[in-house]
DNA sequence: CACTGATCATGA
DNA sequence: TCATGATCAGTG
């Protein structure tokens, strides 16, 4: 038997990939996390992304805050998703901030939103909360890409919102905007603030949105996968 | 249950 | 401040 040891660089492939995650499916948190050598805290309240950084350091993504995808060479973003115990999501999956201004010509086909999904690696991650952090247990992973039906919600989702942003509507924006993905404040605090665009096309100062995938959406993708 | 706004850590 | 990694916790 080979070691089981978190890769060091970068995989070459996809298929490299896909079976490095293959292999760490059904170990707990904290064997990972002792086998790294990663401190594991005793819950997410103060470590929310913890769980993603840990999967980043087993399958060699690049850690730190580059705006480009986790597997730049391969072109595939990593995902941990937490579900219970039926295989469902139990958390919304943040996607990218939204830009709020200089979206004139901006199209689905170019969009952040769109290069993020364009590849994705799902993990998926017992998530319950009354399973202690080391004990929950890594599932098997997807390699997944939008279908077309995929594609053509995503990107009505987001020119919906992205017409709503342009227009000086985004104050006005729910969570209920969107079917698959939603529009919601993705910042430090209620205090931090970015520009946008207001209802008179003058300058406001609004709380930062970032795009969400809904619940629906990735549980029905997970479960294409899982009970087809 | 979903929605909603708020929040936490870290690094550039 | 904004990007990365996300979940928390209160309310209908």
């Amino acid at each position: 038997m080979l070691p089981l040891v978190p890769l060091t660089s970068p995989p070459a492939t996809e298929a490299q990939l896909l079976h490095q995650a293959q292999r760490v499916a059904g170990y707990s948190l904290g064997e990972l996390a002792a086998m790294a050598g990663l401190p594991i805290p005793k819950d997410l309240k103060r470590d929310k992304g913890w769980i993603g950084v840990l999967l980043e350091r087993w399958l060699g993504a690049s850690a730190g805050s580059k705006p480009e995808q986790d597997f730049a060479a391969l072109g595939v973003e990593l995902k941990t998703i937490p579900i219970d115990s039926q295989g469902r999501p139990l958390e919304t999956t943040f996607v990218c901030v939204a830009p709020l201004t200089g979206n004139t010509g901006v199209t689905w086909e170019m969009s952040h939103v769109r290069h993020k999904l364009k590849r994705v690696l799902w993990v998926p991650i017992e998530g319950d909360r009354a399973i202690p952090l080391a004990d929950r247990r890594v599932g098997a992973p997807l390699l997944w890409s939008p279908n077309e039906e995929e594609e053509r919600q995503l990107s009505q989702d987001w020119e919906e919102l992205m017409d709503m942003i342009v227009l000086g509507q985004v104050e006005r924006i729910t969570a209920r905007h969107g079917e698959v993905m939603q529009l919601r404040p993705k910042a430090a605090n209620s205090k931090a603030l970015t520009e946008a665009i207001g209802a008179h096309g003058e300058p406001i100062l609004t709380l930062p949105r970032g795009f969400y995938l809904k619940k629906n959406f990735t549980g029905a993708l997970l479960a294409r996968h899982f009970f087809a």
